[in-house]
DNA sequence: GCTTGACTTGACCGACCGGTCTAGTATGAT
DNA sequence: ATCATACTAGACCGGTCGGTCAAGTCAAGC
């Protein structure tokens, strides 16, 4: 039943785009729905079609931009073929163009979606909070293969590649949370290659 | 833990305690003010003879959080007479329990209030962005600190302490808003530790 | 006793919240 | 042609939002 220029593919679509940038520039709890639907062009009727409630867009948007991160720039920093060390660097110079490019209008620092909603949401809505874990347990395991990499390729020590993979990926939200409220992107540019540092040794 | 409070104790601090626990468990959008009001059995006209807005209330709490910080475990963590590197131990317990003992009734970790405003408010009150930003800035001064003692006593490598205090505090809020997504206070515990190895060496 | 000003009470405001519902349009299948 | 279904339109719902206000209570200062 796939209709040629579906509206319902086009409609779908501008609600998502729209609800990503609005929940990602300002946060869950501050964008409502008729502001998604102004935004988006669409009659709250329509929305209702498509989204079963507030919660089911969020997923929804969660999903997309979870997606479009693994294949877009995560993928890039953590799948090509520079030495797994230098793809650390990569990542961090990644976080700050992707920071640089979705500013907003006034300049102001939108941070990680992920995180953002990770503690908005965590304590009210524990179906939002597992999606989230879920992606951070994602990105860790990127973070742990390039370790794995390293160690194996002799740049890096032995170490517990499980842990320290956490370890970066929570130094790289709290980055980002910091560049955030700074407003100054280019914190992640000076405190980002850092990240090389975190050791955590394996347990004997 | 969130119970009225005696109605014998003074308005304004009644109102400051019951909104402090509230926004640090939930958010500042997902706290209305009739439901402080309730919590602190007070009238909606007495919260604004005490406060001018919820923005003002916010703020308030926020110094009130901040003062209690610096005065109280982050002061005991780091200006005690440990050798300086295991103060960041120190820290990392003294968080951890800290998490533990703010955890609500169903267990839920509430995370770092500063952190959650930070990423909830930033891109939508300058002023609250700013005070949190000052905070921030106190509290990488005593990461900075203890560096330079460290540095001092021969007990670290020269490094540049400015900016490997700054990455220290976005590790500690990075572990912490892990550990929140997660529901998880141990990960402070895991992951805490390997703050010491953190470095940015000084640019020549 | 009278006044002043700090504090309390609770009704009230317009705006907006997330969500529902009915009516209607457009399209593809039969 | 007709029917089912996908989608749209937008009025409407009860409730809550942050905030205001007029009318008090009460204790200290004169």
């Amino acid at each position: 039943m796939i209709r040629p220029m579906s509206p319902e593919t086009d409609t779908r679509t501008r609600i998502l785009a729209t609800a990503r940038e609005m929940f990602h520039s300002r946060s869950y709890a501050d964008v409502g729905i008729q502001e998604i639907c102004d935004g988006a062009k669409v009659q709250k009727g329509s929305f209702y079609h498509f989204f079963p409630s507030k919660q089911g867009l969020a997923l929804a948007v969660i999903d997309i931009v979870a997606d479009e991160w693994a294949q877009g720039f995560v993928a890039e920093a953590f799948d090509q073929n520079l030495p797994p060390v230098e793809r650390l660097d990569y990542l961090i110079d990644a976080a700050y163009y992707w920071q640089m490019a979705s500013r907003d209008i006034d300049g102001r620092m939108p941070g990680c979606l992920f995180g953002n909603l990770a503690l908005e949401m965590s304590t009210r809505d524990d179906v939002m909070r597992a999606k989230l874990n879920a992606i951070f347990d994602k990105a860790k395991a990127k973070f742990r293969a390039t370790l794995e990499e390293a160690v194996r390729t002799g740049a890096m020590a032995a170490l517990d590649t499980e842990a320290t993979a956490a370890a970066m990926l929570a130094y790289l939200e709290g980055i980002i949370l910091l560049a955030k409220t700074r407003n100054n992107p280019d914190v992640i540019l000076t405190l980002g290659p850092a990240i090389k540092t975190l050791r955590i040794e394996l347990r004997h």
